[in-house]
DNA sequence: ATTATATGAAACCCATAGGTGTCACGTCAA
DNA sequence: TTGACGTGACACCTATGGGTTTCATATAAT
């Protein structure tokens, strides 16, 4: 239940500009016509883009004055990482592994087994 | 000049038929008919999605007799763990930092410098 | 009170994405 | 040789995505 998403997560960073507007806003919170002069697009385009964010639970909005301020919803990008933590068994298990370590450690705070890394070993192919 | 990368990543696992194609991909080399026996689409929708999937360089194919056989060809999908990578830090400094420093480790294989894991600190802005 | 600023919503346009069916061709089986 | 199988290339259709312009409204500034 951590959001709507209304949008899917996939289709929603397809679009650069969107990815951009991504970008912005994790540096900071954002009001659209401070986004707007980012770019070559009008305002109502980029309205549109933040609505499709919004959406997709990536940004949420709150109004200051008369201007709306939009902020980085980072949460549903896991559903993200989830997808992509499948495929990455395929080209590099070292570094699956030592995610899936790091996981099971955040999981059970009290314990603090010694990570250490595992030998090198060369991509597959 | 790893791929031509005709079409953007992110583009390219917007569509969930895509994604599903890579996952099956995942399992197993497979021919066009057998990967259209898993939808409820044409053939020839399916062939077209595995050209977007070619052009965005995440499967490659060859002939055996009269059938084209795919395989995955995940490579590609590093860029979308780098852009991910950067918003790790919104939501997970421990891993984003692990992952950091695996990733260095990688690139300089001669050192190989105990890695401890570092205290978790807020992001710097 | 009046004007400028910041925004949202609506109507509209056009390119393209995703789907279909058809056809031609190479390959395997009788 | 003949026919079924597996596929690629085309032509076509329709919904939608990303863009625009215009209009209305609320807030800030003078």
């Amino acid at each position: 239940m951590s959001s709507a998403a209304k949008v899917d997560v996939f289709q929603a960073i397809a679009d650069p500009t969107r990815r951009t507007l991504l970008k912005l806003l994790g540096k900071q919170e954002m009001s659209v016509a401070q986004m707007t002069g980012h770019f070559s697009i009008s305002r109502t385009a980029v309205n549109k883009h933040l609505h499709i964010l919004s959406d997709a639970g990536l940004v949420s909005h709150h109004k200051v004055g008369r201007e709306t301020r939009y902020q980085l919803q980072p949460d549903n990008l896991r559903e993200l990482k989830d997808w992509l933590n499948y495929f990455e068994q395929f080209w590099d298990n070292k570094l699956a592994m030592l995610k899936f370590l790091v996981e099971q450690d955040e999981d059970s705070p009290e314990e603090n087994p010694p990570l250490r890394l595992v030998e090198k070993k060369p991509p597959s192919e």
